[in-house]
DNA sequence: GCCGTTTTCGGCCCGACTGTTTTCAGTCG
């Protein structure tokens, strides 16, 4: 699957059009970009089964796209990346990488300070050089050091949506080989953690140097790392993943042992010590050495007296202790998405591809919820296109009557705590996903203020992306999030959580804090294009994370009980 | 470089915020 490193080449490539100032094609670009990376199939089969013009059905491909993509496809390389890498000097596109530098301050401090690379960067900061520049000041300073530690998190840490697709993708090449028999995914990946550091594979086999020859020598592998007789480890672009093969009688205590957490291990190993056995990667054991259970996980925590704990709960945080567990929302329970954009302000489909799409998911209802006029540069609708676009979502819905098509918007909060529309025009919709976008002041106060404000205001049905918080890049809004959670709980407005790769929002801890305070919740995508859709599977283990059960989220209703709820 | 409920050519990427400024430049969404 070579989607990510080609969409890695066209995010470069906007980013050096950007610092040679080249009107629009940055855009163009990185939303190419975005398309590719989040493709649920290879790019190579796309341009395998239908060729270049496969290509330009792609949303924000167009021909010079598809012909870029069609040379990296068969060179593995495109050219005119090394052309505007010729152009520019070293150092200035990594720099443009750290939040609060963009292409003007990345020029200046490579022609003023002789910057080349991000350690450079981070001494000139240390010793107060930056603050010297027109333009640069003490605090700027402080925000660059701030973005380096932030930049260094999100090299080590990728996002799970890569993780599970390159992990999935691993899996099933395994399985196809001759004497592989059982293939597992562990590790960070299979607890779903919003964010994961590599891959573990577990695999039984009665040919261990097969799956070992396999492993280090398939097309995308970047380095091997390590290669022994049972264990092996390869970079795939820069992605660590590892593989073991085992006996099927250690089987469940190896899967046990790499899925942790480090945190919940812990914890079950010295449970195990007082109960007079010795846990490891191999299985259990009494103190004399006698194997006592290891082929499944559930064989081990029954022994131990504990009730078995999905992946997605064990981070010692209540999983131990808990009198019982909670029935966890199942991955098929999402009955509709109710959060998704179309052409008619930033999304890369048709209203009716968007449709379809959620159709063929088998979903009973959806809702199109376009941006608001505030948000300019994603096309925002004003009143009249938004009336506009109800008309043909009331078209669409006599053509597919299969589904609930739901008229919807992401209407922006606006400074004052007031709404983008007006309650009149609000009024007219079937359901309103209110969205903090600017950052506005960092004053917890006023921020809690705003919200308790639309929560109150009667009419709106959810709060999107509470925090407004970007993975390793962007900082949740600081506000009273139990006062916001409570206000919510109590004016039955859902909180969402936003399925979003790069969002997750809300994290599982606060999803746990919000269900304690008895608030009700919605999962949704945030869709921008068809493919963004599957997303949902994310949004749902960021819920599992947060220990929640079907009842607690309402869009795991029939459509008709879905509907009185959210009136 | 892409796209078509305003257009197959000419729009699109505007406005708020921040920090450094004494009236504005750069960044970000």
């Amino acid at each position: 699957m070579k989607n990510q490193e080609l969409a890695t080449i066209f995010y470069e490539m906007a980013d050096l059009l950007e610092i040679l100032q080249v009107p629009w094609k940055p855009n163009a670009f990185r939303k190419a970009a975005r398309t590719i990376e989040t493709l649920s199939k290879p790019i190579e089969d796309v341009y395998a089964n239908g060729g270049v013009k496969a290509l330009k059905e792609l949303p924000g491909v167009g021909d010079a796209i598809a012909n870029k993509t069609e040379e990296f496809l068969k060179t593995g390389k495109i050219k005119e990346l090394h052309e505007l890498e010729q152009r520019i000097p070293k150092g200035v596109d990594e720099m443009m990488h750290i939040p609060g530098l963009g292409p003007k301050k990345a020029v200046m401090l490579n022609k003023e300070l002789h910057i080349k690379n991000l350690r450079d960067l981070q001494r000139a900061a240390e010793t107060g050089k930056i603050r010297k520049l027109a333009g640069f000041g003490e605090k700027s300073e402080q925000e660059i050091l701030k973005g380096l530690s932030l930049h260094a998190q999100g090299q080590e840490r990728k996002s799970l949506l890569m993780g599970l697709d390159i992990a999935r993708e691993l899996q099933s090449r395994l399985k196809t080989l001759a004497g592989v028999e059982r293939v597992e995914v562990a590790g960070s990946v299979r607890r779903r953690k919003e964010t994961i550091a590599d891959i573990d594979l577990f695999v039984t086999s009665k040919n261990a140097a097969k799956v070992m020859d396999f492993f280090t020598t398939m097309s995308d592998v970047t380095r091997i790392l390590a290669k022994g007789p049972t264990k092996s480890a390869v970079l795939i672009g820069n992605l660590q993943a590892d593989v073991r093969v085992l006996e099927p009688k250690s089987f469940g205590a190896a899967l046990q042992y790499f899925t942790g957490s480090k945190e919940h291990n812990v914890r079950v190993r010295q449970i195990a010590i007082d109960k007079g056995f010795k846990l490891n990667e191999y299985g259990l054991f009494t103190r004399a050495g006698k194997y006592v259970a290891g082929k499944t996980e559930q064989d081990i925590y029954k022994k131990l007296n504990l009730q078995y704990p999905e992946p997605e709960l064990r981070e010692n945080t209540g999983e131990i202790e808990a009198k019982k567990l909670p029935t966890l929302i199942p991955y098929d329970a999402i009955k509709g998405d109710c959060h998704m954009h179309t052409r008619w302000s930033d999304g890369g489909n048709t209203t009716e591809e968007m449709v379809r799409a959620a159709i063929e998911k088998g979903y009973e209802y959806l809702a199109i919820t376009d941006h608001s006029k505030s948000s300019i540069i994603a096309n925002g609708l004003d009143e009249k296109r938004l009336l506009k676009h109800c008309e043909e979502i009331d078209t669409l819905q006599k053509k597919f009557p299969q589904i609930v098509i739901l008229k919807g918007s992401e209407v922006d909060i606006r400074k004052d705590g007031s709404l983008d529309y007006k309650p009149a025009i609000l009024k007219q919709l079937d359901i309103v996903m209110a969205s903090a976008h600017q950052r506005f002041t960092p004053d917890r106060a006023a921020a809690t203020q705003r919200y308790l404000k639309v929560i109150q205001s009667g009419n709106v049905t959810a709060i999107s992306h509470p925090t407004g918080r970007l993975i390793n890049a962007r900082e949740p809004i600081d506000f009273d999030f139990e006062k916001v959670a409570q206000a919510c709980a109590d004016a039955n407005v859902f909180l969402e959580i936003n399925s979003s790769p790069s969002r997750l929002d809300l994290k599982d801890s606060l999803i746990r804090t919000a269900k304690e305070l008895n608030a009700p919740f919605i999962i949704n995508t945030d869709s921008h294009t068809t493919e963004h859709l599957r997303f949902i599977e994310l949004g749902i283990a960021q819920a599992r994370r947060g220990w929640l059960e079907a009842k607690d989220v309402v869009n795991t209703l029939p459509r008709k009980k879905f509907l009185s709820a959210i009136k």
